[in-house]
This record gives C-alpha cells, sequence and structure tokens, in this order.
DNA sequence: TATTAGCACTCGGAGAGAGTGAGTGCTAAC
DNA sequence: GTTAGCACTCACTCTCTCCGAGTGCTAATA
C-alpha cells in the first residue's frame, strides 16, 4: 500500500506538504526545484505533481495555482513522519519542569496541561480532567447539607476526588446519611462506582428500612454525576492566526462549534485504548471540523488510561510536532498525576 | 448636568443612538427626517447635529459620512433609558422557569444563567460562581487521600459547598484528622472561614501538640484555597458577528485576552456593594475592553450578595435590553439559588 | 528513454480610474 | 427659527488592465 509511490514520488509529496504546511500557500514546481533537497527541473517536477494529482495526492485549485495536499497526502505523510517525531531533552524538560510546579490540585495540572499544549503548539487544546470510570473507591462521605440534599464526596484508590449533590429521599435525616456513609466506607473500599449499588441495596434494609430504595437510587444516580465529563479547552483564539479562518464566518462556526461541547465527546472518547490518534479533516465525524485535523492521546494514573488530551488545528497543522509534543505531554501528565495521586510505598511523588 | 441640552436635541441624539446600535452604520441628517417620532427637515437636523458634536456627543469618521455617537452620548443615554429598562411577564417567566428546570447543582444553575444571558443577548456573557467569603460555617470535613494530602471540603451555612486539597504536615495520622475534623465542626459552626486558625489554634494543642502550628498553617491555607474565584464564559463566538469584529485581528484579542482571564477580576470584582454597573468603552480599565461596554449586577443568596454577572459587548450594544435582560436574571438567580440552598423553615425552595 | 528547455496559455489578485450616492455645510428664502 | 437648494466631499463599488506565478505541451538534449 505504502508502495505505490516511488522514492522520487514520495519525496516530492513530502516536500509538498511541508511547504504547505509552513505557507497555506499552493506550491508550485518551481519552489520546489529550488529546494536543496530536490534536484530536478521545474518540468521534471511538474510531471511527477501531474501523476501525484492523478492518484488523489494533490489538488489544484485552479489551473494557475500550484497544487495542495489532499487528505489521502497528509494521511502517507502522518503515517511516514509518525516515528521519528520526537522531542529534543530540552523541550521534553521544559514540559515536565512546568507540569510539576502546580501539583497541589489535579485541576490545576490539567489546566496547565492544556495550556503549554496550545502554547508550544499555537492551535487549539483540549484535556480531559482524569474520570473516576474504573477507579476503585477508597472513602465515600454523605455530607447533609440542607433538609433535602447532601453532598457525597468521593476519593478513590488512585486518590482522585470528586464532589456531587445529591437530593435526599424525604424521611432521611442526617442520622441515617452518617450510617449510610459509615456502612459505605466498611463494605465499599476497593469496588468500583458502578457496584454500589448492587452490593449495598441488601445492606441498607438494616438501616433505613422500607426507604432503601430510594435511598438505592439516590446512590445510583451517584455514579453518574461524580463521573461527568470535564474538560479544559485552552487556545481557541490561536486558529484565528491561520488564513483557513481569516473568514470569520469560518472562525464564528469553529469556535461555536466548540462551546456547544459536543466536539469532546466524539474527539476525547472514542480514542479509548488506542494510544494515539490521528483523524484528518473529513475522517472527523463531526462535519464542523471538516477543515481540521483532531490529534487525541490517552493518559494514565499507575498504568490505568484516566483521561485523554487532544490538540485541534488546520489539516495543515504541524504533525510531526504535534505529535511530539503530545507524546512528551502524555508521558509527563502520566507520570506527574501518577506521582501526586499514587500513595506509593516509597512516600508518593518522587523529585 | 442632564439639562445641558434642550428637548429637541435630546430626541436626535437619542434617535442617533437607536439607530446606530441597531445598524452599527454612520447616521445621517436624511434618515432622521424620515423617522415619525422627528418632524424635522434635514437640514435642521443638520444644524442640531452640527451643535451635538461641537458639545462631544457626536462624531464623525469623516466629512461625508453621517455621525456616530460618542462615549459621552452613550453615557448621556444609559442614564435615561436606565429606569425604564424592563422585561415584558413572558419574557420574565421564560427567564425564570428555564432557570428552574436545573436546580441540582449550583454549577449547572449558574453554567445556565451564562447561556441564557447570551443567548438572548447574543453578546459575551460571564457569571462568577457564589463565592463563600463571607458564609458562614455548617460543616467542615478532612478526608484523609494520601499519606501527605487531604481534601477538606467545606459547606457553609447558605448551602454552598467547595472542597479543596491540602498537603497534610508530616507525623499527622488520618486518626489526627478526624479529631481535627471533629473539633471544628464542634466548635466553627457559625464561624467564618477566615477565623478558623485564630478560633482553632488553642484548641489544636490537646490533639497534635508540638504539630499544632503547621497544621494551623495548612487549615490557613484553606481560607484561601475554597474561596478561588471561578467564573462561567459564554458566548464570546457572538462577538463575531459585529462589524465590530469582521476584523480579525481584533477579534483575536479580544478573544485572547477574555482567556487569560484577567478581565474577570476587573469586571466582576469591582461591583462591590453596587448594584448595577455600566462601563462604557475608555471608563473600562483594561484598554483591550475599549471598544466594549461591559454592564455588571450583583445576584444574592438569603440577601447577601454572593457573586456577580456581567454582559460584554460592543459599545454600540442594546443598553435597554441588557439593562433589563440582567435585572430580571439576577433576581431570577438570587431567588433560585436562595430556593437552592437555604433550607429555610417552609421547607426550601418554593414553587 | 528520461530529463529539460522553451513557449503559449490560464487565471487570480493588485491597482488605477470612473461613477455613484449618501452625506455634509452654507446660503438664501420663507 | 426653519427649510429648500446647491455645491462639494469622500468612501465604496465596479470595471478594466496588467502582472506574474503557475500550468501543460512539444521539441530538443543527455
Amino acid at each position: 500500500m505504502t508502495q505505490l509511490l516511488d522514492v522520487r514520488k514520495m519525496n516530492i509529496l513530502r516536500a509538498i506538504v511541508d511547504d504547505y504546511i509552513l505557507t497555506a500557500a499552493p506550491v508550485g514546481s518551481r519552489t520546489l526545484s529550488k529546494r536543496e533537497d530536490i534536484e530536478l527541473s521545474p518540468a521534471t517536477i511538474r510531471n511527477e505533481m501531474s501523476d501525484l494529482t492523478e492518484l488523489g495526492f494533490l489538488e489544484q485549485p485552479h489551473t494557475s495555482a500550484g497544487r495542495i495536499p489532499s487528505e489521502k497526502a497528509y494521511r502517507l505523510y502522518v503515517s511516514n513522519i509518525m516515528d521519528r517525531a520526537r522531542l529534543t531533552d530540552d523541550e521534553a524538560e521544559y514540559i515536565r519542569a512546568h507540569l510539576e510546579r502546580r501539583v497541589s490540585e489535579v485541576g490545576d495540572v490539567i489546566k496547565e496541561t492544556a495550556r503549554m499544549l496550545s502554547g508550544i503548539t499555537k492551535y487549539t487544546s483540549i484535556v480531559q480532567m482524569p474520570h473516576l470510570k474504573n477507579a476503585r473507591l477508597k472513602h465515600i462521605s454523605l455530607i447533609p447539607v440542607t433538609t433535602g440534599s447532601a453532598l457525597a464526596v468521593v476519593v478513590t484508590n488512585s486518590g482522585a476526588t470528586n464532589s456531587t449533590m445529591l437530593s435526599v429521599p424525604s424521611g432521611i435525616t442526617s442520622d441515617h446519611l452518617e450510617k449510610i456513609s459509615a456502612l459505605m466506607n466498611e463494605r465499599l473500599a476497593g469496588y468500583k462506582l458502578v457496584d454500589v449499588q448492587k452490593t449495598l441495596l441488601p445492606l441498607l434494609r438494616e438501616e433505613v428500612g422500607e426507604q432503601a430504595d430510594s435511598v438505592a437510587a439516590m446512590l445510583t444516580s451517584l455514579s453518574d454525576d461524580i463521573d461527568r465529563q470535564d474538560y479544559e479547552v485552552v487556545g481557541a483564539a490561536n486558529m484565528l492566526d491561520y488564513p483557513e479562518y481569516s473568514d470569520v464566518s469560518k472562525a464564528r462556526s469553529f469556535l461555536t462549534e466548540l462551546e456547544r461541547g459536543e466536539i469532546f465527546k466524539e474527539v476525547l472518547s472514542d480514542g479509548s485504548g488506542v494510544e494515539l490518534t490521528v483523524r484528518i479533516g473529513t475522517e472527523n465525524d463531526n462535519p464542523e471540523l471538516k477543515d481540521c485535523s483532531v490529534i487525541t492521546i490517552c493518559y494514565r494514573v499507575g498504568g490505568e488510561q484516566v483521561g485523554s488530551m487532544a490538540v485541534i488545528g488546520p489539516t495543515r497543522m504541524d504533525y510531526e510536532k504535534v505529535v511530539a509534543v503530545l507524546k512528551c505531554m502524555s508521558e509527563s501528565l502520566s507520570s506527574v498525576l501518577s506521582g501526586m495521586l499514587l500513595s506509593s510505598p516509597d512516600g508518593g511523588r518522587n523529585e
């Protein structure tokens, strides 16, 4: 499949993509012939470009313009640069160092990650808060707030925390809540959130009698509420710097779509299990992103995947750099978070 | 001061502002003479406009264009429409109804408020999360998370909740934390957050001996951490619809400034005590907002001011509508939040 | 046979100039 | 004090031309 193209065609295609990524302007044969890495006359290059156009790797905005890469070309390009994309040690060190300055709150680390991602790449970044889906419970508190509501605070094995408001069935007193709390801590440690209901229901009968069912329902809603997806978006305005968005109405619809939030479900959730995904143009489900590429990578805490992050840019984005930055960022974030959240035997964060 | 202008001048100025708010185009004398509420020939109007220009209420982009209102004109305009700005009962009902659909979490209500604000006005809205500065404590939990850290969860008298991570001095066990927790609940109920340290310090000695000071320090940081300002921003992309921002670089710098977040300190904090503030153009401290107007209003829970919200638009914004919407939104939000958060004697939220 | 030079052709974009129309200010008449 | 009339201004739009970067084809070259 890859070897549909001979070496020379590959070089030319590669040069075109490189140039187009840099300038956003159609690339002509003369421009290419001036490059050091291509020792061919414009005429020869034109012939090759003609072939590449026929093969679907290049497109021509109009007769008298140069060529621009097609999605197919980006696809090929990406699969070629993928391996060698890597940051210098200095850059990696910079990222790592910046991330470690913010180790008091998980939320701050995530924010800083998003900021750096968009700061370094100049594109838009999205970073998901670590989710608790697969986390095992360590501690649950039910704190009465008003007569009809209580705050549920969950601490997981991995040290992540979250809280949510529950509406308490009438007839349940704060004494009851306290007992339920104690019960949960006693019996649920080590279970996953989703197991709360089935494990706890029988036990509840002793404590709250006939109200057991409504209490159980309340606790079920907990596992949904507490795991609501949350994310940080930074650098949306960066997109306005690219000629692709010099048309205000395009910029407008991109930003609106971003604010609507539906993007994130597609962008972040789909990569379950896969380390790194690159979606180019129409490979994105969302038609609003048909002129964008999205690169997603997941991050881990203690080996378990707990969230992902993505960079969104024009299809003409600097794939090599973005992939390299994301790889590095994922590693750094994973290790910083693991250091923060896991109280490992050697005493937590190792500096 | 107000009566610098006779009635006729006022009418003309008013008509110009109205028209300019609608069209964003300089207003000419012929356009005005066609309006029903102005029964004057273009020539007469021109004379009046000439006077108004001299008085600093109007500006002329170039000789052969109409006039546009100056900031001074907006100022006058605003002080005139201020009182009569009011929504119809239908609109008010709509707002109220929408807000009451989201009464499970304070955060959701705030988000919905921001969404509606920008949805109705078509400008950018900022809504601050309720702060806890003056709230009185009802309950504090210290939940051990890892060996070096604990989660502090605070519930206030008004039912607002928040949590933050604290790093725990070495040598403090989870037993200690539990005791401190109990102590705080016993002794601190009804105090403000800022009182935590001085009230608690003596008592701590009994529990943790020589580590009392470091524990006290930890608890002090709590009052800062737990009250970090947070806000919802919605509708930034709306600004791109206005000709003021058809220049991409202007749009870019506005959005960047918005993301930077410094805006909020100025926009939201300053209105302490004052019900409603209108800042027009350069009246904003931030030079980035010199072409914007910002209208801020505060909201309350149980009579006490706990946060504010703002609408940002071009100086040419529809002040009357925005003021009306903000007034209504502030009332609705205040009452919805009060209903949610206060367990009033009659049983909370009244529908 | 593969490469290159040469040439005619295409077409978007920049720039010049003319025409248009919304607006003004001034003056003189009502 | 108000208005009609008129000359003048000036941003915009439209058209036209020119320019140049780019192509494809053909014929010459290595």
